[in-house]
DNA sequence: CCGTATCCTTTCGGATACTG
DNA sequence: CAGTATCCGAAAGGATACGG
């Protein structure tokens, strides 16, 4: 991961964390924030995908790779080193040959997964009106959606 | 907005949205689902923030602008249209000069703001974790943070 | 005051090739 | 099988300048 910069600022300093004024003001705006980070784990590409698959059972890594399918084996294993890092995912290593790793979602994984399902929820019951609101939009402002000999 | 692509396909064709399938499959792999767009939308850099700020009161554009801090003008006027058209935030135009428009949470938009807050308090509890197996991970593999005439 | 347009840098993620 | 390394294109986002 040569592009990653994982020799950041680590350790946390014990005083950058964010205080009480997290709630409503910067507690969004930069990396100082946990939850800014959080947020960016669970909002990449494959993170949220998977934990979910990971929620179900312990699987192998190629496993994952075929499940998840639009994945390179360049994000997936990024991706999975994020997540065990974060503490949300146990790489247990067996050393046999061929190599085989499992992977496993910790119990805060699994508690992760939780929290977010409310996200999901919420997401479902309200896309309807998501989708409304899209589509007065986009005819209010004349967004080109359609080749215009259809209306003509 | 040349950037954006918003000429997308819109409409929903009634049929590429995902099913139950959605629950622990590809609910997360593309665009075909609605959870992904949400998703995205939250997680950008200052979308959050823009709706925690909103929801305590109504605020103008240059209001926004000063509380936010780091933003642009570019990306608090990107941010505010994916919201409006989302239906997340109202915005009101007073044909008076100097121009004056407001910008105000919908109802969805509170209740999408409610639902994000489950995983700022998850987040909140588990932050001390996530950082010690953070540095436990660090240390395992030896990563440089400090310049090694301190350990040496 | 409230934007839009243009340019530019940074970051994310895919493709491919190679290793233990 | 389970990675790592390198390269590259696409996209997000910042800086700046200009317009109604």
């Amino acid at each position: 991961m040569a592009e990653d910069g994982t020799s950041k600022s680590l350790g946390t300093p014990a005083g950058t964390v964010c205080d009480d004024d997290c709630s409503a003001f910067q507690w969004d705006a930069r990396e100082d924030c946990e939850v800014r980070q959080i947020l960016d784990r669970i909002a990449d590409k494959w993170s949220l995908l998977v934990i979910a698959l990971l929620d179900d059972r312990t699987m192998r890594f190629t496993e994952l790779k075929r499940m998840i399918d639009g994945v390179s084996q360049r994000m997936l294993t990024v991706t999975l080193r994020q997540l065990e890092r974060d503490g949300m995912v146990r790489r247990t290593v067996y050393p046999v040959v061929p190599p085989r790793v499992d992977y496993e979602l910790t119990p805060m994984g699994r508690s992760l997964h939780a929290t977010v399902q409310s996200l999901v929820v919420w997401t479902e019951a309200h896309q309807d009106e998501i989708a409304v609101s899209r589509e007065r939009y986009d005819r209010s402002t004349g967004v080109e959606v359609v080749p215009s000999e259809l209306v003509g």
